[in-house]
DNA sequence: ACTAACATGTAATCTGTTACATGATTGA
DNA sequence: TCAATCATGTAACAGATTACATGTTAGT
């Protein structure tokens, strides 16, 4: 499902056949998501099928050959409206997260007001997140309710990855130099 | 599959039933994991079959009444078998980070010496992980192609959760207090 | 000549979700 | 008495992976 805007976006940069989306795919997104042929070939069809992406086949006499896929204005509108979708992720869940990131990949096909909107979007949710999260590691404290060691690592562990999103969003939106890996 | 290692996690820690078992997933785990009830029930039934868990039956006369799951000696070594194959945990993608953390949550169960050895373990791989991404950073900023800004931000973000995940790390492994939460 | 990587595709299988069905218990 | 939550379970469906099958191209 995922994997099918990918596709999209991955084609509106320049036209590719199936290998190439696969590497290309794994390069930009290999963290986050994986692609296997099982999924891609029958992706790819049934993008053909809704009139997403159209193909041009370079047949060397019989062989198979390789197909090269070029994206359509109706894909284009699919692709603008699953970025646009962005707005509605409203949880920091491991799928959430990587559904929003998916989508990052290609904000810069958006106006870049909008762009920022959605990171705007993306900043109240983690924000929220962030301090319930806090709420809820105060109230164990509070109780003296210690308990197990590694499953307080696991809320600390949790805390910790939500607070770098929420100040990676912060350097972003502030247009900060970006890499400030140190 | 990996609810299943989960479900003899909980019950080691007690006794429960089928949706007790749920929201206490959910709620230590719910970040990183959820289980549906259309899993959860065929997942109880696979573990007792399998002989790692046993029922009890609480009928108050007809109703179906509440099942309480308790964790058998196999069940419990099953348990232990998956808690040190944490070892295998080869990369820092997505799927097997949250595979290490489900194991981490139950590394209270292991000798001590164990844990901090499976700790060990997960810091070799995330520091090297931590190395390569660094050096692909570094690529792109020598050929000057700066690019697209957003997949640069994309790769600013996970550069900053590895290094996150390997300074909770270090901290896990130091002793250090661990609410470092500014 | 051989190996690795390029290139496409399908079928069996596995896993998991959603929606549905049922009924008990508890508190307003 | 009504709604919410507790509690268990199944069947249809959706999605993805693995293994297989096939053949090409490029480099050593």
């Amino acid at each position: 499902m995922l994997a099918q805007y990918v596709i999209l976006g991955l084609l509106k940069e320049r036209p590719m056949h199936g290998y190439e989306i696969k590497q290309r795919f794994e390069k930009i997104s290999g963290l986050f998501w994986k692609v296997s042929y099982g999924s891609l070939y029958p992706a790819l069809k049934k993008l053909a099928k809704a009139g997403f992406i159209v193909q041009q086949r370079f047949s060397s006499k019989d062989s198979p050959g390789r197909k090269v896929f070029y994206l359509t204005e109706e894909g284009e509108t699919a692709l603008y409206e699953w970025l646009r979708e962005a707005h509605d992720i409203g949880d920091v869940d491991r799928n959430s997260t990587n559904e929003f990131m998916l989508r990052l990949i290609f904000f810069s096909f958006l106006p870049e007001k909008e762009g920022r909107e959605l990171l705007l979007k993306r900043q109240t949710v983690v924000c929220k997140k962030w301090e319930e999260m806090q709420g809820k590691l105060e109230e164990i404290e509070s109780r003296e309710e210690k308990g197990d060691y590694y499953k307080l690592a696991m809320l600390d562990y949790i805390i910790r990855m939500i607070r770098t999103e929420k100040s990676w969003l912060e350097d972003l939106l502030s247009g900060r130099d970006m890499p400030s890996f140190s």
